[in-house]
DNA sequence: GTGAAAGCGCTAACAC
DNA sequence: GTGTTAGCGCTTTCAC
């Protein structure tokens, strides 16, 4: 005989019976508000252990907090963003608050089914890592609950951000580059067509880091940015461009490691040699620059930190929703590997 | 002026009045439920329309269902499991399900939270992927909510599994060394210490399809297994110690992608080339094994396939709980790349 | 086919 | 400091 189904779970109500106090008193040690004394305390403690009472989101949700944070990524595939969720869980685990992820979002219309479904599900507060959607949706998401936008630049009155430096992770590579001896930096871009997302969004902060970069150091002349996607193939396409020019460059800045990836495939192809004829630098420091037979020079953004300031930041705001809206701006650092050395070495 | 905190959330309530029904009505009209008539449904989807009406999941949770699947991930760095995270959510896309993720899980007390916070959350269902802790508790939260336990190995009579056989595969590896040649193929294993769970792991079943596809060739003799752990670090030291061999194995089947990952930095470091010196195979088919640098041969689990399988059963079970378990098995599939030649080709 | 009304488990006023 | 009680937004009997 299999036993009936779930004997009922055990409520607020058993718990009272069972410490002889009212649901009162339970519902005011589950949430360590004021008003009961350290023996009541014990006394509900010790029944709450004893029947093995968990307190169900649901029904606090409706009067209260559900106590649960909503984590949007845009893609799990990207190994860059555990990194800040494992920030983000860490700042949480001491805390009463619990974690859920969506699912992998690749656009828009994923983000608002995704973001519309945390807010349904009573989430006390969202973070939104590299969101693509417009303006307008994340103030609208950010007016019903908490929000903290990570990884896009741009100021909001009603959400905080937390980002890293694309300008000086760009010029970090540039001048890691023109420091070993480089002229002809070229850098393979993701291309943003929406315009008035564009400037917001840390691919095109890179580029423009690029430029910036390239220019004080008087490499005006060498600037080459060539556009396609943050992808393995758009890497690959993009180097075999640049690989045709008259005059080669002698180094490649990838906006992404997953761009660097294709890119190190085409110059394979080529028969050329990294970084004998050619200096290979991704960005982010993803799992796969540090594999062995890669060994990728990256930009570290520094995942965990971005997800901690994060998760702070977003307790602070469920703890004050009127307070002024906060940017966290973080430093990158250089990550030197094996796919870097001096032209023509 | 700020506009005044979140003008109250539309309800059911709301609907009603605006469509002169009852509330009754709608909440039946929500749930596809018997018993309204077509110009009633009509009438209320406009009303729904109009005031741009949401179904609060927790509210609903409370008496029905919360219309929201939880999926646990051991490990989000792992890329196989975007695949079947993949599968799950193309399933549920068309239904009014929605999928919430657990964040990354790599321990039994880690497993424990997350199981719990997702009873506790109302989730409908869980999809439970490569979870480590005992049986017992696997058939307690079955024995709470619906549930599908994804790649791991061993029989429930309370909730269903998919798996991909793990034995075949490792058949398939080492078939493909031996028909291009090669006698000393050596494996570098996960070691499980918990002898209750090791059969049911898909570690150990790699291990024993490697050994009984050795002997079934009649390379018992040649039979060498390294215990280490599923790692770049282990897949690095158990290449060492196999290099340190007086003779050395020609090929290597690694059991997962990443290990294969440590055993190439490894040959790289003693001067030998793959697959000039050195054969190696992977498990799983993860994205790195696909990047132009690496382009390892590896077993292809059909990770989508297994989603799709997942949900499914969890979408049946949800629908009768009762009915009786179901067990699927997926067959892998070999996928050649360039790190498998001819011994001393 | 339709609607009134009773709860689901919890929190928050408000009495005591 | 403690308990009583009225809901939160929805689903679900059960009358009509």
């Amino acid at each position: 005989m299999e036993p009936p189904a779930s004997p009922r779970r055990v409520t607020i109500v058993d718990v009272a019976r069972h410490a002889q106090v009212s649901t009162t008193a339970v519902s005011k040690v589950l949430r360590n508000a004021y008003g009961a004394s350290p023996e009541m305390r014990a006394k509900v403690r010790r029944a709450i252990d004893e029947l093995g009472y968990r307190p169900l989101a649901a029904a606090r949700g409706m009067r209260g907090r559900t106590y649960t944070i909503g984590v949007m990524l845009p893609d799990i595939r990207n190994p860059f963003f555990p990194e800040i969720l494992d920030g983000i869980t860490g700042c949480l685990e001491d805390t009463d608050y619990q974690v859920l992820l969506g699912p992998g979002c690749n656009g828009e219309k994923e983000e608002l089914r995704v973001t519309e479904a945390m807010i349904d599900r009573g989430m006390d507060g969202l973070v939104l890592v590299a969101p693509v959607s417009s303006r307008d949706r994340l103030d609208h998401v950010a007016s019903v609950l908490p929000t903290v936008v990570v990884g896009r630049h741009g100021h909001s009155p009603v959400y905080d951000t937390v980002v890293a430096d694309d300008v000086a992770g760009a010029a970090l590579v540039v001048e890691h580059l023109a420091g070993l001896g480089h002229r002809r930096i070229a850098h393979v871009e993701h291309h943003e067509t929406d315009p008035t997302r564009t400037a917001e969004m840390p691919n095109a902060q890179r580029a423009d880091g690029y430029r910036r970069a390239m220019r004080s150091l008087g490499l005006d002349a060498e600037i080459d940015v060539v556009s396609t996607t943050y992808t393995q193939q758009g890497g690959y396409l993009g180097a075999k461009e640049l690989l045709a020019r008259a005059l080669r460059p002698t180094a490649v800045f990838a906006g992404a490691d997953i761009v660097a990836m294709g890119v190190l495939e085409a110059v394979g192809e080529a028969g050329l040699s990294v970084p004998g004829d050619l200096s290979v630098v991704g960005y982010d420091n993803t799992t796969f620059a540090a594999l062995g037979p890669i060994s990728l020079t990256s930009v570290d953004q520094a995942g965990r930190e971005i997800g901690r300031n994060a998760a702070r930041l977003l307790l602070e705001r469920i703890a004050d929703r009127g307070k002024p809206s906060v940017q966290v701006k973080l430093s990158p650092t250089l990550v030197e590997r094996r796919t870097t050395a001096r032209p023509g070495a």
